[in-house]
RNA sequence: GGGAGCAUAGCUCAGCUGGUUAGAGCACCUGCCUUACAAGCAGGGGGUCACUGGUUCGAGACCAGUUGUUCCCACCA
């Protein structure tokens, strides 16, 4: 005896009531278990700043799929979860509330504001938790894990030491890029260029001892104020005399040379670049090459400072609007040329960031990263889709060192300590009581923090124990796939890849199975300055959360970014509800019986039919998903459901289970047993991907079982496999669609019920009309099925349908318009003219004949004796209608 | 400057290693409240798969080029 489902699918309280079921459980939990095969995927953390988006929806829907999948494939599953401190993220968001109370960050003090800071985790951290497990994530919440907790923390310092130690992570003044807003350095990585109308200064500086100047063109004139060179190609036969001599630098009254580089390029502008090795990337490689002076002349929050000379504690773009007024006062402004260029800014706040010459912590990458180029070269880890390795490789191939500190507080604090007497410089895990250089006892410790991203690459191990041995880091490391974004593969992927070699000596992961960004309808990125961000609560809140998995997951290749329709995620809703109805009409009719196997010869042909196409599904969505294509997977369950088993099965099994007669029981067990069996395997095949609708359903159908989480995946089974009934029942469809056309055609309704007459002169074909007889009679509308070998009893007033190998005729005297049915004819006759001539073509030709596989050819064959039998059928019937 | 993706029905997109007459959802048209479901059922219209060449017995799929479009990287001052 069943319990009975709900009326109408309805996701409230349902999904919350089973989420808290599999936690009381325990069923995401894992441990250690040698005698399981381990699979394994760290999340991606959250940051604790953020809410539940669509991307997050997305990323966890993928992960939970996989997790859920090899769940019930029997493999020991961790999905290990935890949310990352996002060190200028929050910082920034708590600077702006703090704002908000009038509190300045450095009035408060650096202790009170990491205060602040840990009360903001306290407060936010929990929240895109819970937003997670709405989604029915299975993460192990038992394992929660924090960039900043004590493990983690352990794992920064000691791979900060390790590397120090063998010279991987330095500290030097190296050009970098500077944010002025946020007051920190940031990564190459974190600058994000964006075109910017502008303007191209001419500018002349005169030379020394001659009256001659030498004239080039600048996007940022006040950086002038640190020019420590000017510079021309040494090909450039225009400037040979010049090199060597003098140019005199306005306002600061500086002499300084004209030096040859090939960095110049002739043919740009006037062939002519000042040199600031201390405001630009490629000056301060060329004032390396050429020993230049390295002048800083800007302050931390881009103002000019004391080497401005009387522009000192001018903001630089005012400090720039003057000096361009003073050089065309002293007559030194050739022309000003409208000009677009591209302005790096930082991808945080926006604001233009400043190249400035610092002391800053790196991290050495060209031998890092060898290991990780080689991984993915030869596939030892492999990037789905396979096209993402060429923007890894692009990137790897163009690797510059990775610049770590931050002059920020939310953070890892750079374990590195100064000693305030002789500034020896010391790194190490346990701060340092005496400077092992000149004995004082008064050693500061650098007040930078580190990359946020420098944590989490550590994250696939740290996660998992790392440093200390653990048999979690034994069991479940290497994890098996990492799902994400590709915006974040070069923050994340890349470095994660490194720091596993580097530190575990192996990958940490096998496989990289990329997404793409959710957009809106129209196309653009969800953001809050649009406002045109949808909330993933909302939309469980409305059609639930399995209704949002599915259309996340289906129309839409790995990689690919994908439009968010909410049509589509109706339509998938009702999706939900098709399986509902039709769950709750198999329990309906199983009500009071007790279902049992049944015997060899009760399965009838359709029963057979549904189970060999079922067994088909099983092994074709299996194969999908152990090759990452989740959503063609899913999409064969949702059409094997909706198609297969509610509009064909379930209505060709409808007369058997209302049929009274007592001899009708065997034959009502197998279609009730067949309708459980299909049923329990496309509920299971659905379940990665709508988690709670399949568990309340299987666990309300089977009141023995605990939950289709802990389950077995369905498997291709040889005995289920019934070519000969499939064909069979496909012979029947097609009749019946046949049928069916005819009557719309001829506006008859459904509720008028016509005999049909099935003429076959062949034996097999009648009898597979003899077994289906029942159900053929009720989707055809038929008062009565006669099934015969010749045309007796059939008057020339009759509609017919042309199959191969039989003729369907529907004597419907009254509505039958002799002129439609002959045009109706006619246009069949054209079809199968088109689908002849193709296939004559075909079979005419030797090279077909002599290349294709003889499978292809068969089928080829096959078809032409199909549609010239049925040709013939068309023929004859308009000879008789004259 | 370098690289990648995309271009298939009115809209949004699938189409895996080349093989029926190219699919889905939504939208549209027609008829149905047929005792699981109108969040439904049945039927229908709608596509020279961007263009040009090539490979092949066979191309939406593979190759080359062209056009349009989006994105990533680089950053010629």
């Amino acid at each position: 005896m069943s319990k009975e489902l709900a009326k109408t699918y309805d996701p409230h309280g349902l999904e919350d009531r089973l989420y808290a079921k599999w936690l009381e459980k325990k069923y995401f939990h894992a441990e250690v278990d040698e005698s399981k095969k381990p699979f394994t995927i760290v999340i991606p953390p959250p940051n604790i700043t953020g809410q539940l988006h669509m991307g997050h929806a997305l990323d966890n829907t993928m992960q939970d799929i996989l997790i859920r999948f090899k769940r019930m494939q029997g493999y020991n599953t961790l999905w290990q979860p935890g949310t990352d401190h996002a060190s200028i993220a929050t910082e920034v968001k708590i600077i702006e509330t703090l704002k908000a109370q009038g509190i300045d960050k450095h009035d408060l003090g650096r202790e009170k504001f990491l205060e602040r800071a840990w009360d903001w985790k306290k407060e936010y951290g929990g929240r895109i938790i819970s937003q997670l497990k709405k989604m029915g994530s299975s993460c192990d919440w038992d394992r929660e894990r924090f960039t900043m907790d004590e493990g983690c923390n352990k794992a920064v310092t000691e791979v900060f030491c390790k590397m120090h130690e063998k010279g991987w992570i330095y500290k030097g003044a190296r050009i970098i890029n500077w944010c002025p807003v946020c007051n920190t350095s940031i990564s190459d990585a974190e600058v994000e260029y964006e075109e910017q109308a502008g303007h191209f200064w001419h500018i002349k500086y005169k030379i020394v001892g001659e009256d001659n100047y030498i004239e080039f063109a600048t996007t940022r004139p006040e950086t002038m104020l640190g020019d420590s060179a000017v510079a021309v190609n040494p090909e450039d036969e225009r400037y040979k005399d010049l090199v060597g001599k003098k140019v005199i630098l306005p306002f600061v009254d500086r002499e300084i040379p004209i030096i040859a580089d090939p960095y110049v390029d002739m043919e740009f502008g006037t062939g002519v670049v000042k040199i600031t090795p201390a405001h630009d990337p490629n000056d301060f490689l060329v004032g390396q090459r050429c020993n230049l002076p390295v002048i800083n002349i800007m302050n931390d929050d881009a103002t000019i400072n004391e080497n401005g000379g009387k522009f000192a504690g001018m903001d630089r773009y005012e400090a720039r609007e003057q000096i361009v007024k003073e050089l065309d006062e002293m007559g030194l402004l050739v022309s000003i040329e409208d000009y677009s260029h591209n302005v790096g800014t930082h991808d945080r706040c926006k604001t233009t960031v400043e190249p400035l010459v610092k002391q800053q912590w790196f991290v050495k990458m060209d031998e890092l990263i060898k290991p990780a180029v080689k991984a993915v070269k030869e596939g030892e880890i492999k990037l789905v889709p396979e096209r993402m390795e060429k923007t890894y490789f692009n990137w790897t191939d163009n690797i510059k060192d990775w610049c770590i500190s931050r002059q920020l507080w939310w953070g890892h604090r750079i374990p590195a300590y100064y000693c305030d007497e002789c500034g020896e410089i010391v790194v190490a895990k346990e701060a340092p009581t005496v400077c092992p250089k000149c004995g004082c006892t008064h050693l500061t410790q650098d007040p930078d923090t580190l990359d946020t991203w420098f944590s989490s690459a550590l994250w696939p191990f740290s996660t998992l124990g790392w440093p200390e041995k653990t048999k979690d880091l034994a069991y479940f490391y290497p994890t098996d796939v990492l799902v994400t974004g590709y915006d974040i593969i070069f923050f994340w992927v890349i470095r994660m890849i490194f720091s596993g070699y580097e530190q575990m000596g192996d990958k940490p992961f096998k496989t990289v199975l990329f997404h793409g960004l959710v957009r809106d309808s129209q196309g653009r990125k969800m953001s809050k300055s649009l406002g045109n961000g949808i909330d993933p609560l909302e939309i469980i809140d409305k059609y639930g959360a399995d209704a949002l998995r599915l259309t996340l997951i289906t129309g839409n290749a790995p990689g690919n970014d994908m439009r968010f329709y909410y049509e589509r995620v109706e339509a998938n809703r009702n999706f939900c509800n098709k399986i509902w109805n039709a769950s709750r009409f198999i329990m309906m009719n199983m009500e009071g019986k007790e279902v049992t196997s049944p015997a060899a010869g009760d399965l009838e042909p359709v029963d057979k039919w549904i189970l060999s196409k079922c067994n088909r599904v099983i092994k074709e969505v299996t194969d999908n998903m152990e090759n990452y294509e989740l959503g063609i997977a899913v999409q064969k369950v949702y059409d094997f459901i909706w198609d297969e088993l509610c509009d064909w099965y379930i209505e060709m099994v409808k007369p058997r289970l209302w049929a009274k007669e007592e001899d009708a029981k065997a034959s009502q067990n197998a279609a009730l047993w067949t309708l459980k069996t299909v049923l329990i395997d496309a509920l299971k095949l659905l379940h990665p991907y709508m988690p709670f609708i399949t568990e309340e359903i299987f666990c309300t159908l089977q009141e023995e079982e605990e939950s289709i989480m802990i389950s077995k995946w369905p498997e291709f089974s040889a005995d289920r496999d019934f070519a000969k009934e499939e064909k069979e029942i496909e012979i029947m469809k097609e009749a019946v669609r046949g049928i069916r056309n005819v009557r719309t055609g001829m506006n008859v309704p459904p509720s008028k019920k016509a005999a049909v007459y099935v003429v076959s002169d062949k034996a097999e074909m009648r009898s597979i009309f003899e077994d289906g007889k029942l159900f053929f009679a009720s989707l055809a509308s038929a008062s009565e099925v006669n099934v015969q070998a010749d045309k007796t009893g059939i008057g020339e007033d009759a509609v017919s349908v042309v199959i191969a190998n039989a003729n369907i005729y529907i004597p419907l005297a009254e509505l039958v318009d002799l002129a439609a049915e002959k045009e109706r004819l006619l246009k069949e006759k054209k079809r199968l003219e088109g689908e002849l001539a193709r296939v004559n073509g075909m079979l005419n030709n030797e090279r077909f004949i002599s290349k294709a596989p003889e499978a292809k050819i068969a089928e080829e064959r096959a078809k032409l004796e199909k549609y010239t039998q049925m040709m013939e059928q068309v023929c004859e019937r308009l000879n008789a209608l004259g």
